[in-house]
DNA sequence: ACTTAAAAGATAATTATTTTCCTTTACTAA
DNA sequence: TTAGTAAAGGAAAATAATTATCTTTTAAGT
């Protein structure tokens, strides 16, 4: 992926701390605000929160970057993709991405047979596949 | 509907200031802390802020009451009832709520013809009976 | 290179939420 | 019904999260 494309398609500036910010967005998913400034000031260490989160905000107003809001988890960022589900381990808080074909997944939910929905809306919680099997 | 039972049953003390809360998420539907707070101060003049959000949290904890997030709208709360969508309307903020039964929906959120998706939260964003009439 | 608008960084200010501590109240069981 | 107790309420302070302000630096077009 290019960010520097990414960025001036989205008529944002190329900056070194934004195309560091999309990198690590890129590579670890999902992430929210505390993991991506503990990370980014690996390579800049004198980067400021407010910068963090002006570019946060202004990525996610031209809808480069998209913000997951779920219950009792800090919010999480990740380059926008397709229209997709997120999948909540309430084990670990891990996402896991499901693409909106998910009737099976739905009906699921509804009988509570193996995903658990989570609270009403409906971003599901389950658990990964990592945590299914180390129960 | 009684909400000193409904207290009951979820481990909770009855207290005024919780029956008042219930009683006003109930005729107001979804309510953030704020209009809560305003409407809540009618009965309660003395009442605090903490104290709100103590009960609050309790009753999510005991998911009496369920906490519902979107992008860039103030939490809100309801009383907790059959999973179903959140739908948001963008121009007033209000939810229409639908059943899970959705695949109607998702398909016209997809090929964004008529509801638009809403970063990638399955919530979904459109505009409201109210509203779509007077665009 | 020069210019300019925007971004970065530091800090302060705001806003949102939680904690603390003391008083009051709801519930239990005698 | 009342005495005891654990929990709830209220006020204020503390903490956390986010945004605004201001000055310096930098990206990008001429």
């Amino acid at each position: 992926m290019n960010y520097e494309t990414l960025l001036r398609e989205h008529h944002l500036k190329v900056t070194p701390q934004r195309l560091g910010i999309l990198s690590l967005m890129h590579t670890m998913g999902h992430i929210n605000i505390e993991e991506l400034y503990a990370q980014i000031k690996e390579q800049f260490s004198s980067i400021s929160l407010a910068t963090l989160y002006k570019n946060i905000n202004a990525m996610v107003e031209n809808k480069l970057v998209t913000e997951v809001k779920v219950p009792n988890v800090k919010s999480k960022y990740e380059i926008t993709k397709e229209p997709h589900i997120h999948l909540l381990c309430s084990a670990c808080s891990e996402f896991i991405d499901l693409d909106l074909d998910l009737h099976p997944l739905l009906d699921a939910a509804s009988s509570k047979s193996h995903y658990e929905l989570h609270g009403s809306c409906i971003v599901l919680s389950g658990l990964c596949e990592k945590c299914q099997k180390e129960l």
